[in-house]
RNA sequence: GCCGGCGUAGCUCAGCUGGUAGAGCGUCUGAUUUGUAAUCAGAGGGUCGCAGGUUCGAUUCCUGUCGCCGGCUCCA
């Protein structure tokens, strides 16, 4: 006989070989339904393995997001199951659960089609009917090797050789699946109520790109077919606030293949949201002490040389620009393209490069004077717009472009500054969070990763850095996570990090700390002693880039812009010509106090023109007729509350400019 | 870059197994003078992404290429 002890702190004592799930049914049927699995010692379980002693004992279920997680995994054996019978030969991946859903990674000659996703999804409900419990067994590793060979699966060999302790356990499906795997599982197939398959894709065995890749399948799962359902409506609601789709919809950008992927178009509404949210940062900015600079978008070779950028990362810049003649003279010399580029490496032949980063030439700004340790910090800041040759199949919208603007700066200070000049870094993020009533991030700390070898700079400089960053982190009073490996190349960083509609994530505001770049270019400044000194380096953006935070933006109001970023703020709307005069007049007025409006004059009716003006989101529609050019009055309809009623012209334009003023977020 | 899918009028999309294309909305013109989410009528608009190939003939089949979408990898 073993104890169990339940959560309540209450005990059974039940007798060998007894399951979590013998205990869910003594407790009550409708526990033993809702029981997905359990946890045993702290562990989770199988709710039909026995207990192997005195233990504790809490049931999950359908309440518990671990059980959720489990359910899909077992979502993800049937999935497998039934690729195997409908495409016997199939080798197997791993098919983990993941936000919403899971996926098996398949290894298989001929792709599958979406017909095949069709096939298999009706062959796991054939399967699931058949109600087959998830067994589990213990191998030793010897003997399971052996059998995973002889079923020619050399993936799953793989994994054992890695994974396996001397006993693993794997689980059947049916008499004819098997598959090695940590556990635990639903008791059996019935248990699945809803799935749906998504998407087919490519993936890489282990995310290594010089391995050979998989086909996963992708599906989500459910506990009934009316969340099931709930899910894919939320996914077809996000995809309309797509900011490629609203983007276009609402005039914002274009991108035009004859002017090249990943090159934003800003049309002029797009720039009008730009161009203030420029303006918003650029007086944050000036309080806190920053200088303004400009500088151009190109640069010697040798420069990026200097900084490190220069050929560590050829692949993702756009190739050098070279004098023509020289190229011609070496053509002619017989020159190969590996030798120019060998040459170009070793800096016997001089070029430009497209600005991956400011930071280089704001440097030389930094250099071109001398400074003592009074003058610091030095905070030089500037819309500079960089040029990177990201991969063709990451490009997409403006969150991944080629060209972009970011909001950059350099602080140039001593080391006892870094901390609060961090801080100062930070709380810009924050006021512009704060400010668009953006509340869905997160924040991580980046880290070296201590098993890479593409850092440069000591060891020791990299620790005291790395502090700095744990340090006003911590300062933030926002939860956030470490992670190594997502340090910058010269040194860690912080970063804000959102998602899109489609639960990408993407790093907007980023603050790092650099100790490298200043012994590199061999900064220095007079110290109280008057010798010299080196600074550090704080290189930040608090919107990360404008493209891309734009793009995050249009999907955060999904593109009803707070009042003081909408393009258009408000449209006049005679109601016939005869008012066109008096609405010519209000027009100007809205003009004349600052107010982006425009003026709606065509012979249409007043439905017609509110209807356009209400999906282009523009928050104030003013109707006009006989009482208003009367009144000198306005009929103000909001975009988001409808009629509001007439109003005095002069009110409008005051109430208006103080919401613009103040930045509401809404009206 | 890799795997898969897609590419027909400005937009959304239809077009069976090869016989050079159609709708709605937008646009333009005319009529209408309109009170809080679409007034009516007419017209214009496409070398079916691009380049080769197969064929008597290709939007439809094949190859290449460019671009877009999803995923993977990458992201200084």
């Amino acid at each position: 006989m073993f104890s169990v002890t339940l959560p309540d702190g209450s005990s059974k004592e039940v007798p060998a070989g007894a399951t979590p799930l013998d205990i869910a049914r003594g407790i009550g049927t409708r526990l033993a339904d809702a029981a997905i699995v359990a946890r045993v010692n702290g562990d989770l379980w199988d709710l039909t393995r026995p207990f192997e002693g005195d233990s504790s004992l809490e049931i999950l279920t359908t309440r518990d997001p671990e059980a959720l997680e489990v359910y899909r995994h077992s979502t993800a054996h049937l999935l497998a199951a039934a690729v195997l019978e409908l495409f016997p030969g199939t080798k197997l991946g791993i098919g983990p659960p993941i936000k919403d859903g899971f996926y098996y990674d398949f290894q298989r000659e001929t792709p599958f089609t979406a017909a095949d996703l069709a096939a298999i999804e009706a062959k796991m409900a054939e399967i699931r009917d058949r109600d087959l419990p998830y067994g589990r067994l213990l191998v030793p590793k010897e003997e399971g090797l052996k059998k995973y060979e002889a079923l020619d699966e050399p993936m799953k060999c793989e994994l054992i050789e890695e994974r396996a302790g001397e006993i693993f356990s794997e689980y059947t499906l049916g008499p004819n699946f098997i598959d090695f795997c940590r556990g635990p599982h639903i008791p059996s197939t019935k248990k699945i109520k809803a799935f749906k398959l998504l998407s087919i894709a490519g993936a890489y065995w282990k995310g290594d790109e010089n391995r050979h890749q998989l086909q996963r399948i992708y599906g989500t799962a459910w506990y009934s077919a009316k969340e099931l359902e709930e899910h894919l409506n939320k996914l077809e609601e996000a995809k309309k606030r797509d900011h490629r789709l609203l983007g276009r919809q609402l005039g914002l950008f274009a991108v035009d293949e004859k002017v090249g992927q990943g090159l934003i178009l800003w049309k002029p509404k797009g720039s009008i949201i730009r161009q203030e949210l420029q303006t918003f940062i650029s007086e944050h900015l000036r309080r806190q002490g920053y200088s303004q600079v400009f500088t151009p978008h190109i640069g010697k070779l040798d420069l990026y040389k200097t900084s490190g950028h220069f050929p560590y990362y050829a692949d993702s810049q756009f190739p050098p620009l070279v004098d023509r003649e020289q190229i011609a003279q070496l053509a002619g010399e017989g020159c190969s393209c590996a030798q120019l580029s060998n040459l170009l490496d070793k800096g016997e032949i001089e070029g430009f490069l497209l600005k991956p980063m400011n930071c280089p030439h704001h440097i030389r700004i930094f250099d071109s004077d001398p400074h003592s340790y009074r003058d610091l910090p030095v905070r030089l800041s500037e819309f500079g717009t960089v040029y990177r040759f990201e991969q063709s199949g990451e490009l997409g919208g403006l969150t991944r472009v080629r060209g972009f603007t970011q909001d950059d700066a350099h602080i140039f200070c001593t080391e006892e500054q870094v901390p609060q000049e961090v801080e100062g870094c930070l709380e810009l993020v924050k006021i512009i969070f704060s400010t668009l009533g953006m509340k869905d991030y997160r924040v991580r700390v980046g880290l070296r990763d201590p098993d890479s070898a593409k850092y440069v700079g000591d060891p020791a400089q990299w620790d005291r850095a790395e502090a700095a960053c744990k340090a006003a982190a911590a300062s933030l009073g926002v939860p956030f996570s470490l992670e190594p490996g997502e340090a910058a190349f010269y040194g860690p960083k912080i970063d804000f990090v959102v998602q899109d509609v489609i639960g990408r994530e993407w790093q907007l505001g980023t603050v790092q700390v650099d100790y490298q770049l200043p012994q590199r270019f061999d900064l220095t400044y007079a110290g109280p002693d008057n010798k010299p000194h080196r600074p550090v380096m704080i290189h930040r953006a608090p919107f990360g880039s404008m493209e891309r935070f734009v793009g995050v933006l249009i999907e955060h109001f999904a593109g009803a812009f707070p009042l003081w970023l909408s393009p258009v703020q408000a449209v006049v709307l005679p109601i016939s010509d005869r008012h066109l005069e008096y609405a010519k007049q209000v027009h100007q007025r809205l003009l004349d106090a600052g107010i982006r409006a425009e003026l709606d004059d065509r012979s249409e009716k007043v439905n017609y023109k509110i209807r356009e003006a209400q999906l282009a989101k523009i928050p104030f529609m003013l109707v006009m007729g006989d009482r208003e050019a009367e009144q000198g009055a306005v009929a103000v309809r909001n975009r988001k509350h409808g009629d509001l009623g007439a109003k005095p012209l002069d009110e409008f334009i005051a109430e208006t400019t103080a919401l613009i003023a103040a930045k509401a977020v809404s009206e």
